[in-house]
DNA sequence: ATATATTTATTGAATGATTATTCAATACAA
DNA sequence: TTGTATTGAATAATCATTCAATAAATATAT
């Protein structure tokens, strides 16, 4: 079952099914992963949510594992992306671009509640660290940094000498860890809203010159 | 091989070996899943480091999934044993039992990176979360309950009006939930004095009048 | 006290279920 | 026809659970 030819003289109309096998097999985990947990995924049950055999997920992904962990490097490598983005955009006063991240932080596509249960799924699933590690430590590292320097801005805009842009920084994104985790745990109270509105009022009340 | 003995006329000197059959499962099972994760965790694992046989440590809690439960459950226990008490004091200031509720909070008893192991592989596992809930649930919620009157007092001690107690709250238990995880994962960063040092600045910047 | 019976604790080998992985066979495309 | 994609049944490994056998503790009788 070919989704997507090779043909190069197909027209777009007729790409009625638009994913690769690849990309349906990872998608099919990162659901799986989430209804399921990462203990009780088996290749079988990734393979039927993908509609191919459970031989071929194994053929083309040559393991579980490996299927498994690209599915995690997918996720990081989006994220990534999108913050990314924000932190190349020159035109922009500090302010705007906090105020971008909290947004592209809890945005349907990034705090989505099945992406979070596979971050946490890996994150917690100690013999997964060290290809935990591997796919996001050095990203999250840029992360931080970015985030310290940002914040760093602010204060100096601020004339603010008490506090330190490391301690805050690292606030915001033990906030955002912990949010997280409750947006998968209790959707119901912890919106994407009223994430927001909680990572915003603590910006607030930390530069209340700034935001207000 | 018994190792207390239920002869009522033993003296105490004589109990060298003080934990029950029961309690060395435990820790042996809190042992295990930290250093291996629940997905890794065998039976015969969690026996081995017990110092029983693996049949034994079925027969005593029945089936594994109530021996692992049962470790959840001794965890959950300890923290609401610690976290009641300072609730219960009734010669304390608002100010003092926040201090004393940071510090529990990350107190080497109960943020060790063992119990905090524990915590996040069943809140992580979608197959625990329904006893997850059921264990956890009525607890997490009293103590919920207990931090937004407390932060309510203080608002009110400063006649603070612009600011809400659930929201501060809530904030408050985020970044303990997104701080344990960074214990876990980067102990050599996420110090428990650091840990304590971002969130005690985090009230000091909320409330500045009342913490200085 | 001592011997014997009874109950309780503990073992470890056998069983059965689950599941990742392999691979020969088949379908499809070029 | 030739090469590539895909299947699904067979294999082998892992592991929870069971249970008959043994050891230890306690109760009872002498």
């Amino acid at each position: 079952m070919r989704l997507v030819t090779k043909n190069k003289d197909i027209s777009s109309s007729e790409q009625v099914e638009l994913s690769t096998n690849h990309q349906k097999l990872i998608d099919a985990t990162i659901e799986t992963i989430a209804k399921r947990g990462l203990g009780e995924t088996t290749i079988s049950h990734v393979a039927q949510a993908a509609k191919v055999s459970q031989g071929y997920a194994n053929f083309r992904f040559k393991s579980k594992e490996n299927l498994l962990l690209s599915s995690l490097k997918f996720i990081s490598d989006e994220y990534k992306k999108s913050w990314g983005k924000i932190f190349e955009d020159q035109n922009i006063i500090p302010k705007e671009r906090v105020l971008k991240i909290i947004e592209n932080d809890f945005s349907s596509k990034i705090a989505s509640r099945n992406k979070i249960a596979v971050w946490i799924a890996f994150y917690s699933e100690v013999k997964f660290r060290p290809s935990y590690l591997s796919i996001c430590q050095h990203q999250d590292e840029i992360y931080s940094d970015q985030m310290e320097k940002l914040i760093q801005e602010i204060l100096d805009e601020n004339k603010e000498k008490n506090l330190s842009a490391k301690e805050i920084s690292e606030t915001y994104l033990s906030m955002v860890d912990g949010l997280w985790q409750r947006i998968l745990f209790d959707p119901k109270v912890y919106s994407h809203e009223f994430c927001k509105k909680l990572v915003y009022n603590y910006f607030k009340t930390v530069f209340p010159k700034t935001f207000s």
